[in-house]
RNA sequence: GGGCCGUUAGCUCAGAUGGUAGAGCAGCUGACUCUUAAUCAGCGGGCCGCAGGUUCGAUCCCUGCACGGCCCA
C-alpha cells in the first residue's frame, strides 16, 4: 500500500525528471570537506560585514529538511548531523540547469553543496549555493515539521526516521556513545585490560536469570547467550591478568519493561588484591567523572528529581535500611515467623511459603528500593543472595557485597568474589538444589569455573554496571527503550 | 500473564446518536529572487488496525485477534 502512495509517486516522478536532466539520483562520493557544525562554530557568531569581507568558500552535505522556494530563489535548511545550516538558491547564481535541479529537490533528499558564507537580510547566517551536487533521493516524505514524529511505535521501529526528525533523539545517542567512551577511558588510565568473552556459553552463569538457548548445528549442543560475563572474567583473574573489563551484551529471557530490554549493555570489572570497598570508592569516581565529561556537573535532574552525585555517598547495610526504613526493631525480622508478620503488617504481600531471607528481600524491593533516590550503596547483603560472593570475616551469614541505587533503581551491583572453590561449590550446590525445587533462575553447577578456582584466584573485587541505566539517568529519560537504538519489539505483522 | 488506554491521509490530530470522513503540515498546479511554521490562488489524497457479529446500513455498537503504551504480577 506504501508502494502506491502519491507522495511516492510523486518523488518517482522527480527521480526520472532528475534522470532527464543527467543527475544520478543515486550518486557516488562526495567530499564534503565542512561540517554544518564546525562551519556554525568558526564562523557563525560573525557580523554580516565581517563575513562579506572575509568571503568564506564552504563545501558540505546534509539532507535537506527544510524548504521555502520563491520561484527563482530558495531557501533550504540541511542537516548535517545534528546540525542544521540553511542555504540559498538563488537562479543568477547556480544558473539555469543547475537551478531546475533545485525546482525538483523533495523534503528528505541529500545533497552536496559549495558556496560562500553570509548573512541573509534578517540575519540568518547562511550558505550562497555556487554548486549544486544531488546526492540521494528520498522516496518517502518526511514526518510533520512542527510535532515531528511522535508515534512511539514507529519512533521504535523506524529509529532512522526517529533520528532524522528529532534532533534530541540523535543527541541522546551521541551522549550513550560519549558515556562508553569515558567508561572505557576511565578504567583503560585505571590499569585495566578490556577483553571479550564468550557470549555463546555451554553454561549459562553469572547472575540468577533465565537465559535465551540457541544451537550449535555442528557441534550438536544447545548453547544459552550469556546472561553475564562473570564465571569467564574471573577465570582471566586466575590466568594472571591483574584488572579486566568488558562492555558488552547480555541477554535475558524475561519481561519487557520501561527498565529491561532483553540485550541490554553491562560493564564487568574485577580488580585483584581489591576488596568491595576499594570498588566503592573507585564507583564514586567513575560517576564523578562521567558526570563531569557528560553533563559539566554532579548535579543531574532525572525526572524532576535533583540528584547529587557528588561524593561521599551513603552506606547503608541491607538490614539497617529495611530496619530504618520501616521504623522497626531487629526483632521484627528475627525469623520467618516474625517477618512474615512483619511484612504483612507493612501491606508488603509475600508468597506465604517464602522463607526468611525471601521474605526480606520483599520486604527490602517493596519499601526500601524506591526510596533510594540519592546515590546509596546499600551493603552486606545475606549470603544466600549473593552465591558467587566472599563471605564477611565478622559474619559468614553476610556477603561482602554493595548494589548502588540511583533514582530508586539498581544501577551496580559489586562484591568481593568468592575465591574459596570448595565453598563455591557448595553454594552451587545449594543452587542447584533450588533450581530443582523449581527456581530456573537459580544458578547453573558450572564444573571448569570450579576447577579454575582451585587453580588458585587471588583476592578480587568485581562490579557489575548497567549501561543502559546508566544512561537513562545522565540523558534524563525514563525508558530504556530510548537509550537503547533498536529496542526490541514483537515482529510487524 | 492480568487490567486500563490507544490504532482515522505520508505526519500530527479532529470527528459523528450508526446514514461511507475533516483540519493543519506534507504533496500537486500556478504566482513569487532575503525566507525561516514564508505567503497567495486552486487541486488531489482514506480497506477509519484486521476478522467476525448485530443492523436496512458499521469507521462508530458487540466479540475475537494483531500491534503499541501505561500500570500490576
Amino acid at each position: 500500500m506504501d508502494e502506491l502512495n502519491d507522495q511516492r509517486q510523486q518523488r518517482l516522478k522527480k527521480m526520472e525528471t532528475l534522470r532527464g536532466l543527467g543527475i544520478q539520483p543515486y550518486g557516488a562520493r562526495f567530499e564534503a570537506k565542512d561540517h554544518a557544525g564546525e562551519l556554525l562554530r568558526l564562523h557563525g557568531e560573525k557580523s554580516k560585514e565581517a563575513l562579506e569581507h572575509e568571503e568564506v568558500s564552504c563545501t558540505l552535505a546534509g539532507r535537506i529538511i527544510g524548504l521555502r522556494r520563491f520561484g527563482k530563489a530558495a531557501f533550504a535548511v540541511l542537516q548535517d548531523g545534528a546540525d542544521r545550516l540553511q542555504i540559498y538558491f538563488k537562479q543568477d547564481r547556480l544558473g539555469e540547469q543547475s537551478y531546475r535541479v533545485c525546482e525538483e529537490l523533495d523534503l528528505g533528499d541529500w545533497i552536496g553543496v559549495s558556496g560562500k558564507l553570509f548573512r541573509t537580510k534578517t540575519n540568518e547566517f547562511t550558505v550562497e549555493v555556487r554548486t549544486l551536487t544531488f546526492l540521494s533521493k528520498a522516496l518517502h516524505p518526511l514526518p510533520e515539521k512542527w510535532h515531528g514524529l511522535t508515534d512511539v511505535e514507529t519512533r521504535y521501529r523506524q529509529r532512522y526516521v526517529d533520528l532524522i526528525a528529532n534532533p534530541t533523539v540523535h543527541e541522546i545517542f551521541v551522549t550513550r556513545s560519549r558515556i562508553i567512551t569515558a567508561i572505557r577511558s576511565f578504567l583503560v588510565e585505571h590499569g585495566f585490560l578490556e577483553v571479550e568473552t564468550p557470549m555463546m556459553q555451554p553454561i549459562p552463569g553469572g547472575a540468577m536469570a533465565r537465559p535465551f538457548v540457541t544451537h550449535h548445528n555442528a557441534l550438536g549442543v544447545d548453547l544459552y547467550l550469556r546472561v553475564a560475563p562473570e564465571l569467564y572474567l574471573k577465570r582471566l583473574i586466575v590466568g594472571g591478568f591483574r584488572r579486566v573489563f568488558e562492555i558488552n551484551r547480555n541477554f535475558r529471557n524475561e519481561g519487557i519493561s520501561t527498565i529491561h530490554n532483553p540485550e541490554f549493555t553491562m560493564l564487568e570489572f574485577y580488580v585483584a588484591y581489591a576488596d568491595y570497598t576499594d570498588l566503592m570508592a573507585l564507583t564514586e569516581d567513575l560517576f564523578v567523572r562521567l558526570a563531569q565529561e557528560v553533563l559539566g556537573s554532579t548535579t543531574l535532574d532525572y525526572q524532576g528529581r535533583q540528584i547529587q552525585l557528588a561524593p561521599p555517598w551513603r552506606r547503608w547495610s541491607y538490614q539497617q535500611a529495611i530496619l530504618e526504613v520501616n521504623c522497626l526493631d531487629p526483632g521484627a525480622i528475627r525469623d520467618r515467623a516474625t517477618a512474615l508478620a512483619t511484612a504483612d503488617r507493612l501491606g508488603v504481600k509475600v508468597d506465604p511459603d517464602a522463607d526468611l531471607v525471601a521474605i526480606l528481600n520483599e520486604v527490602f524491593e517493596e519499601t526500601v528500593e524506591p526510596n533510594l533516590v540519592q546515590p546509596t550503596f546499600i551493603t552486606d547483603y545475606p549470603i544466600e543472595l549473593s552465591p558467587l560472593a566472599r563471605r564477611k570475616d565478622s559474619d559468614p551469614s553476610l556477603a561482602e557485597r554493595f548494589e548502588l541505587y540511583i533514582a530508586g533503581r539498581e544501577i551496580a551491583n559489586a562484591f568481593s568474589e568468592l575465591n574459596d572453590p570448595l565453598d563455591q561449590r557448595q553454594r552451587f550446590e545449594s543452587q542447584v538444589a533450588r533450581r530443582e525445587a523449581g527456581d530456573d533462575e537459580a544458578h547453573h553447577l558450572d564444573e571448569d569455573f570450579l576447577r579454575a578456582l582451585e587453580y588458585g584466584m587471588p583476592p578480587t573485587a568485581g562490579e557489575g554496571i548497567g549501561i543502559d541505566r546508566v544512561v537513562m539517568l545522565f540523558t534524563n529519560q525514563a525508558s530504556i527503550r530510548d537509550v537503547i537504538l533498536f529496542p526490541q519489539l514483537r515482529p510487524e505483522r
